[in-house]
DNA sequence: TGAATATTTGTGTATTTGTGCAAATATGCT
DNA sequence: AGCATATTTGCACAAATACACAAATATTCA
């Protein structure tokens, strides 16, 4: 459970970032893998920077890696990422505590 | 543009620290609002830490505070965390490029 | 008024994080 | 081989962050 929360945690620490999250919205609009010299146009810091903040994306599976001769291609990985979020959107709304556990100290999941 | 990121940003990122994302599941669990020493037992920090995540949660709206008598209450917006959740990953399902604008350059929402 | 309870705020600290620059690595091209 | 291009990594540094503990601020109750 802890383990459950300690892994969202870090995928939501991935996408809360501003130049991530701007890596993020950049590959939404991108139909084919972007190569890092790319990427850095939307976000205003050093190609290295960048890099590693792909790295970031990658190690949480936002974002895929290719090796394309000498350049790197990123895709992102929508399914995962939507499918991580809607979880966590249904959890937060749905549930709600059963009748006589009212503050749910009793089974979660 | 920037500015939406920005904001998004900032939610996610008060969500992706694992106490904080602690409290929001253990709010997530409560039908009736939460004191902060209720609250506590979800996490192994001081209660002057907590106090401070909460806040960090309740700036952005992402709980609700309530003051009552000597103790205050908090209660998470469903329906706020859930739409920011949604919307996202909306946007990261559905936004492909249309033909001819391969990369999206060009009108970006 | 004074003690007890609940919560927040001040302060210091250790760790993490984002960043730029230079160097290293890997691949392609002539 | 030698050079250019693309990307990552080493290093240093400033800023942000999470934390504990003590003190301050309500608010209730005897």
């Amino acid at each position: 459970m802890d383990v459950e929360i300690q892994k969202l945690a870090e995928f939501l620490k991935a996408l809360g970032e501003f130049n991530r999250l701007s890596l993020v919205y950049r590959l939404c609009q991108c139909s084919s893998p972007q190569n890092v010299m790319c990427l850095c146009e939307c976000c205003d810091v050093d190609s290295s920077v960048v890099s590693r903040h792909l790295k970031v994306l990658s190690d949480q599976g936002i974002v895929k890696l290719e090796k394309k001769g000498r350049e790197r291609t990123y895709t992102l990985d929508r399914s995962k990422c939507a499918e991580n979020l809607r979880t966590l959107a249904d959890k937060i709304e749905m549930n709600q505590p059963t009748e006589g556990n009212e503050d749910g100290k009793g089974k979660s999941n």
